[in-house]
RNA sequence: CGGGGCGUAGCGCAGCCUGGUAGCGCACCUGCCUUGGGCGCAGGGGGUCGGGCGUUCAAAUCGCCCCGCCCCGACCA
């Protein structure tokens, strides 16, 4: 293509809105523009880039035997009412009304769909099992859209969903999906890690996030070098780090001291002179309407997942001041767990074993000395804390890394949710009736690109892997009123063409800083730049991403190119010999 | 939904406090010049100052209300 025909917007500055690097360069190359809060008009070049993430999607759900289906953004209330998530999804699903004042919904994902459309259909075991996926628009209200395309309220998704006989289908349809995801990613050229995740109130068995490691990003992961364990923060077990002092030893009875004014763990530490591992913090919360007391070691932050898990409540809150003093007699800042027992009292695992240590007295201004888990209170231990850094792996004790991760792709067992409320059923082998399983399976398709972008640029621009580029390869010549090089440039853009490279001539009648920079910024990974060493017969290829040059004849400088290619295209897996021909 | 910030030419910003002819850089158009990293010179076009109401002889500037966007938090199948 001719860029001098292109729509290609270039910024020479930041626009003042965008803080991550994606969100700024996907502005300043001419990607796209915003048109609201969370919604974005894809331009030329970041459709292109799109295209060709979505063609991957397609090629490697394909090969696990996945069938494409369009289905409807826009769903009658009655569908997701039968799930029960027209109520449970709240504000986040967007709705309106037809001209008959019927509730209508944009579709936020397709499971209720999809297993309309298999409750239709399938009857027999002989039917199963199926893969059916979508790549399409998806809606969620978000209540705060942010950092570009990142986190907005219409993106594209590919979804998919599998319906198996037995847990043992299941099973088999998640490991596809996982093989088949990290091809995808793989040949998208990210690095990404796959780690378990917390499968929240959906009640599923299994699930696993892959995610790409970013500032921009919105989530925390723990992963251990050592083992290669990873998971997702909310999700992740840990050992704790010692405590930084030595329990003091002995069989000691709890003992009160005066703590005047000491209300948060540190200043009790401080006043105690006793580090922050040997408090215990006390919290109580209400899940289900009833409270609860759970204990933690000083210096650790309590997991909401893991506790609403443990709770079967989500939902839960923190207890009001009132309902505090009604049930404990003090203040929040004086809570400990000796002599409670009008609620149950949950302590998590670092407490187990320690001895001697302190926690509040439930009376103001008051806390204990030689307080003993097990002994001076009786709690079930569980694992309720979030992981630290510091902390070491609960599987081969190397050190944890945490670190900030955007989620690009994410399975999920689904179990028989959505197969048992909205009645799918088929006949087995022996003439029973039988629920299938299901599976559900998402990745996002403008994240792999934010994510590509976060991993790959410089402070001139996009490096963007070839696989995903919007072009393979731009040929530049120097200066446009030179009719050689015109002529040259024309000649090895046809011969790129024929090659099937991917190939733009950038014939813009612009000085060569312009065009070189423009080059740079939309991240193109080849460059031939057409100059005065055409004189000697000679044109330079430039690799964006390196920086590399060659100077190549002329004749010979797309197929230079062309065999840059060669590895990604025949071999995803690694690089080959770049001497075998195509 | 709570907290903060911003809204002036396509983009980046100044002007606002202290009311008095709406500015700068880039981009854009014309011409000349130049051609290996956003070149130079000259000329030119482009504005409901986010919207409404009010105060005033006079409002981009002061007051009230509304809208939009960004950031932090809450939220996030």
């Amino acid at each position: 293509m001719l860029w001098s025909k292109l729509f290609i917007p270039t910024l020479r500055e930041n626009p003042a809105e965008a803080e991550v690097p994606s969100h700024q360069l996907l502005l300043r190359a001419g990607y796209i523009r915003q048109l609201s809060a969370g919604i974005y008009n894809y331009l030329f070049l970041a459709q292109r880039s799109l295209l060709k993430i979505q063609q991957i999607v397609r090629e490697e759900m394909d090969a696990i035997g996945g069938q494409e289906m369009l289905l409807p953004a826009l769903h009658p209330a009655e569908v997701w009412q039968e799930s029960g998530r027209w109520d449970v999804m709240g504000d986040n699903l967007f709705k309106l009304k037809d001209r008959f004042q019927r509730d209508l919904c944009l579709g936020m994902t397709h499971e209720e769909v999809m297993t309309i459309i298999a409750r239709g259909e399938l009857r027999s075991y002989k039917q199963l099992p199926q893969i059916w996926y979508q790549i399409q628009t998806k809606f969620r209200d978000e209540p705060r859209p942010k950092s570009g395309l990142l986190r907005v309220r219409q993106f594209i998704m590919k979804d998919s969903y599998t319906f198996d006989m037995d847990q043992a289908g299941l099973d088999a349809a998640y490991d596809k999906h996982y093989q088949a995801y990290c091809k995808i990613f793989d040949r998208c050229g990210l690095e990404y890690t796959a780690v378990e995740a917390h499968s929240g109130a959906m009640g599923g068995s299994q699930s696993h996030e892959f995610m790409v490691a970013s500032e921009a990003g919105e989530d925390f992961i723990a992963v251990c070098k050592g083992c290669g364990y990873s998971a997702n923060l909310e999700k992740a077990v840990s050992k704790p780090s010692n405590p930084l002092t030595a329990d003091i030893e002995g069989d000691l009875a709890p003992e009160e001291f005066h703590t005047p004014g000491r209300k948060t763990i540190a200043e009790v530490a401080q006043f105690t002179g006793l580090p922050e591992s040997s408090q215990m913090k006390s919290l109580v919360l209400v899940a289900d309407g009833k409270p609860v007391l759970v204990m933690l070691r000083g210096d650790h932050q309590l997991s909401e997942a893991k506790f609403g898990t443990l709770a079967g409540d989500p939902e839960f809150r923190p207890a009001h001041p009132h309902e505090i003093r009604e049930w404990f007699g003090a203040e929040a800042g004086s809570l400990g767990p000796v002599g409670v027992k009008n609620m149950p009292i949950f302590a998590d695992h670092a407490l187990s074993g320690r001895r001697n240590m302190i926690a509040g007295a439930n009376k103001d201004d008051h806390h204990l000395r030689h307080v003993t888990p097990g002994e001076d209170f009786q709690a079930e231990f569980r694992d309720l804390r979030v992981v630290a850094a510091g902390d070491l792996c609960a599987k081969c004790g190397g050190p944890l890394e945490i670190r900030k991760t955007v989620e690009i792709g994410h399975i999920f067992k689904l179990g028989y949710k959505y197969s048992d409320s909205m009645g799918l059923r088929v006949l087995s082998a022996d003439g029973k009736e039988v629920t299938p399983i299901m599976g559900s399976y998402g990745i996002g398709i403008e994240r792999i690109l934010c994510a590509a972008i976060e991993l790959y640029h410089d402070k001139d621009g996009m490096m963007l892997p070839a696989s995903i580029a919007p072009f393979q390869v731009v040929v530049t010549p120097a200066n446009n009123s030179d009719a050689a090089q015109m002529e040259a440039a024309r000649h090895i853009y046809q011969g790129c063409r024929s090659l099937g490279l991917d190939a733009l001539l950038d014939d813009r009648d612009e000085r060569p800083g312009v065009k070189f920079k423009d080059a740079d910024l939309i991240g193109v990974p080849f460059r031939i730049v057409i100059g005065k060493k055409l004189s000697s017969g000679m044109v330079e290829v430039v690799e964006r991403k390196t920086r590399k040059t060659a100077d190549v004849p002329v004749a010979d400088a797309a197929a230079a190119v062309a065999q840059a290619f060669l590895p990604v295209s025949l071999a995803p897996v690694s690089p080959a010999p770049a001497t075998e021909a195509r």
